[in-house]
DNA sequence: TGGATTGTGTAGATCGGTCTACGTTTTCCA
DNA sequence: TGGAAAACGTAGACCGATCTACACAATCCA
């Protein structure tokens, strides 16, 4: 029987409080606390008694509650952008590790830039959430650096150095090299590369300007820096597209890109593909990040990954240290791998 | 000048509260409070002393305690998989129209079963949100309804009925119509459909049971009872591929299959192309959901689409709606639509 | 055997807001 | 011009936990 106090049929039902819990089981509110933290100075007996409690009404405590005075078990994540499938594999690895640390995961998404980003952020700093790992945030360092001072944060996918954060990038210059190795001794020479510029400033530190630095200085290593050739582009599907229309273009084009990200070279191929020029006997194409579309049968693109379970559970791990009472800042870069598939090939001709 | 409490360096600077932000203002508490809230019974110059003093501190309200007593301004957005392209559409939907209402979202994944399902369901309610979508949620109806009559709920990509919650789904039935009557306008008469059987129960209102009934509707209505054929398998790529292994051993194999799910019709293509079976000369394949992947143009696949976005939004207008008061509840079925790739076409020999 | 130590439990301040109840001005209007 | 109504502001209870300080009992030990 219960009260119909607003009038209405379906009113919420209360939830059971530490003081219901209190009451029904004869003792004070701080014993119930210690019991649900598992603090010292409580008997046998009272502890049996404060869970019986607890589990004939049924009670939760609140996260709310003890955010206010404790901490929250909560890990907020941030992502710039949910479409891209890699960063639902580094979620994985940072939820598994997480949840071994008690830790409840929520992700925020914000994909309109600068502005939006800080009031993600913030709204999670907001929530007392106990720690922050950002991926692939834009911005400057210094930027960082004042969330990190204000909440334990981890940064994924960006590179150090830093103060205040920990940082777990793949190591993106290994990873170009990697690409431009693997043309050259196909033998390939005039090897394209096709950077990230979008909406926000490049900063260093940012994969697609690693990249970038990874492919030229591998480049020269190869003795090709007449070759070098730098595109600027979206690393979006689009983005991809029409640099395959500017290097079709060329007067004397190149007969391999490293298209930088996958995405982008999904667009070169759907580029190439519309213009007749056939991957990889005319040209071939390398991407990164190793993404669900690339290891389709139709599509089989060479490509890097960054074993992004690893990254994440790397992440939430670093995070878990620093809540815990870490000062100095980790920078840590994970090895990367290169996934030969279709899109590779020795150059026409050779 | 900056005091050492702990004797670490980076201690993490104290954020202003609203006590502050009266001391500051010279006001109390409550009109800071009511500036905050926008409350009635504030002069236009207290109004701007007090953001005044809110500007200068740098103040930000505590989310956490705004909850302890109003609401959070937070939406929970439950997740099975976030592995699954669709998804980051659905949400893509949601946060806009919630965006537009002042909320803030928080996405959590539960990949591993009912148990983990609940749990971070609970989590949700715990951290007092204000609503929930629960996307494609395992579970009976009951435990739907029971989460429901806790906190205001909108249950997306399940059919009604309901009473406590909302639902919004694609109009399943049609969808399955649509791709039978395809598929025979082009002559198939052997039409294969791949049910979904996962490790959860399926439950009356789930997509996998509505398309196929759907499935079979059509297959009746299109006088072909004798060739309803429907496989169990999971709805993931590796689950089509083994369908794939299934159906080419028949002794009179089917010239078509409806998928189900556009990643068991990605699997299936994977089958296929190892099995040397050509699509779409020899055999049809159709998906559903209309993943990133389907429109690339090396894999081409005919699917459905369930403008994602639309339904998005959809469902965070009922929650909010629903949070507002309303108390019956709303299932809306949203129109699905055909995309007509190439894994399509007449069957061999016609 | 009596003071110190250890174990067990409670009271009540606290976290940072919201919100009701009420006091004081100011404005309105018959 | 005087009383009602509207406008403005404040005090303080409250939300549901945590956590410090302390009271009391039991145990220890010289």
């Amino acid at each position: 029987m219960r009260t119909l106090d607003g009038g209405t049929m379906s009113e919420h039902v209360k939830r059971a409080t530490i003081s219901d819990v209190a009451q029904h089981a004869g003792v004070s509110k701080a014993a119930v606390s210690k019991v649900l933290r598992g603090a010292y100075g409580v008997s046998g007996t009272m502890k049996a008694r404060v869970e019986a409690s607890m589990a004939t009404l049924g009670y939760r405590p609140s996260a709310l509650a003890r955010g206010m005075r404790g901490s929250s078990f909560t890990l907020g994540v941030f992502v710039v952008d949910l479409h891209n499938t890699f960063m639902s594999v580094l979620i994985e690895g940072i939820r598994t590790e997480a949840e071994l640390n008690g830790y409840q995961v929520f992700i925020g998404e914000a994909s309109r830039g600068l502005a939006q980003q800080r009031q993600m952020i913030e709204a999670m700093v907001d929530r007392k959430m106990d720690g922050i790992v950002l991926i692939a945030p834009f911005g400057t360092a210094d930027d960082l650096e004042e969330i990190a001072r204000g909440t334990p944060t981890v940064v994924l996918g960006r590179h150090g150095p830093s103060h205040s954060y920990d940082t777990v990038a793949s190591d993106d210059i290994a990873g170009s090299a990697l690409i431009v190795d693997h043309l050259v001794s196909l033998g390939h020479r005039r090897i394209a590369h096709l950077m990230q510029v979008g909406r926000e400033k490049n900063e260093s530190g940012m994969p697609q300007v690693v990249r970038a630095k990874g492919y030229v200085d591998a480049m020269v290593r190869n003795g090709l820096e007449q070759e070098i050739d730098v595109l600027e582009g979206r690393w979006s599907q689009e983005g991809g597209r029409s640099a395959a229309g500017l290097m079709v273009q060329r007067k004397n084009p190149p007969t391999a890109v490293h298209a930088g990200a996958d995405m982008a070279a999904l667009g070169v191929l759907a580029g190439f593909h519309e213009a007749g020029v056939r991957v990889p006997e005319d040209f071939s194409v390398v991407g990164y990040d190793n993404v669900f579309a690339a290891s389709l049968p139709q599509v089989g693109l060479t490509s890097v990954d960054q074993s992004g379970i690893e990254m994440g559970a790397l992440a939430a791990k670093l995070l878990v240290e620093r809540i815990q009472g870490r000062q100095e800042a980790v920078s840590t870069v994970v090895a990367p791998r290169l996934v030969v598939r279709r899109t590779t090939a020795p150059p026409p001709g050779v």
